[in-house]
DNA sequence: CCTTAACTTCACAAATTTGTGAAAGAAGCG
DNA sequence: CGCTTCTTTCACAAATTTGTGAAGTTAAGG
């Protein structure tokens, strides 16, 4: 072996596989009742703790015990969150999985593609039930509370930078 | 029969029951798509478009053709979401769901107790990987970032209050 | 080009979730 | 108190979801 086997050995960064697993599963374990897929979640967690924040298909199947075809299925949906980006290593066939901090916060806080169908139904309802009656009425103050979590969301996520920025310089 | 079947049937609120239903169709196709479970998501919608934005088991049962158990289920969840509030008509033994705006807007921004538990599993990871390591200094900052979600989601509350008075007034 | 390593797709078995009918449990009203 | 009406609980069948092995596809490197 030329190679260790597996992830970084170099003793600074040794990991205590032990701990890290115990912080994948509880972790993945409160994204699922969240609503997440298990294992999405469990992927997403993996690389969240490991050190380079990126991981290969096949460290991932190793370290979770799992199929390379649910690694592909995980990164797929992750991928199209846009919770991880793929990269491939130059001169190697083999895919890496990296989870930008940055990255996730948005993905996350920007669920703007589920609010805005949301909105479009919510419109919808109203044309429909006329915005003259008790229920058009209600409906269109809920939308109107969409609208505005938008924008704030918007700019709450200005404001994080901001703070990112003060508290964990660039990066 | 002394009273008429189903919902009001007074001219002026009038529902146009195939249009209700599409609308509760479509809104609770969304929230299902955003992790939402099936029936609590209908009957949510069904409230959300009703005139009174309250409806008895049995209204709920024949508007979204389910069986009384599954009426049962779905408010039992919504309650437990404080997204719906039960109501006992005095002198009846029969149960009213009541959708009130502004508890549901709370509900689905205040995420509080899946925060607090996500804050939880990485407090215990940062601990366990080490605050000096790579790894546990991407939980930290993680962490971080929902701690300042947490604040900003209250304040955003705050000011929603207001918008909301003054566009729509106190009710 | 051919080989081979890596990832993806597909069909399927296992596990889980969902909604129902039936029975049991409350609570008003006589 | 007991009848009646409404709601909840429970066991189960149906439907859906999940993860796998195996076959298929892609692309690097000879």
């Amino acid at each position: 072996m030329t190679e260790p086997t597996g992830a970084d050995r170099d003793a600074a960064t040794a990991r205590d596989a032990e701990a890290v697993s115990k912080f994948v599963e509880s972790f993945a374990a409160q994204l699922v009742e969240a609503g997440m897929q298990r294992m999405p979640a469990r992927v997403f967690a993996a690389l969240l703790s490991s050190d380079s924040g990126a991981m290969t298909s096949v460290e991932l199947g190793e370290q979770l015990r799992i199929s390379p075809a649910a690694v592909s299925g995980a990164v797929r949906y992750l991928a199209q969150q846009h919770m991880v980006s793929r990269e491939r290593e130059p001169g190697s066939r083999r895919e890496r999985y990296r989870v930008h901090s940055n990255q996730w916060y948005e993905a996350i806080t920007n669920r703007e593609a589920v609010v805005k169908r949301w909105e479009y139904a919510l419109r919808e309802g109203v044309d429909s039930l006329g915005g003259d009656t008790p229920a058009g009425r209600r409906l269109a103050e809920t939308l109107a509370f969409f609208e505005f979590i938008e924008t704030e969301i918007a700019r709450m996520m200005d404001r994080w930078r901001v703070h990112r920025e003060q508290h964990f310089g660039k990066d």
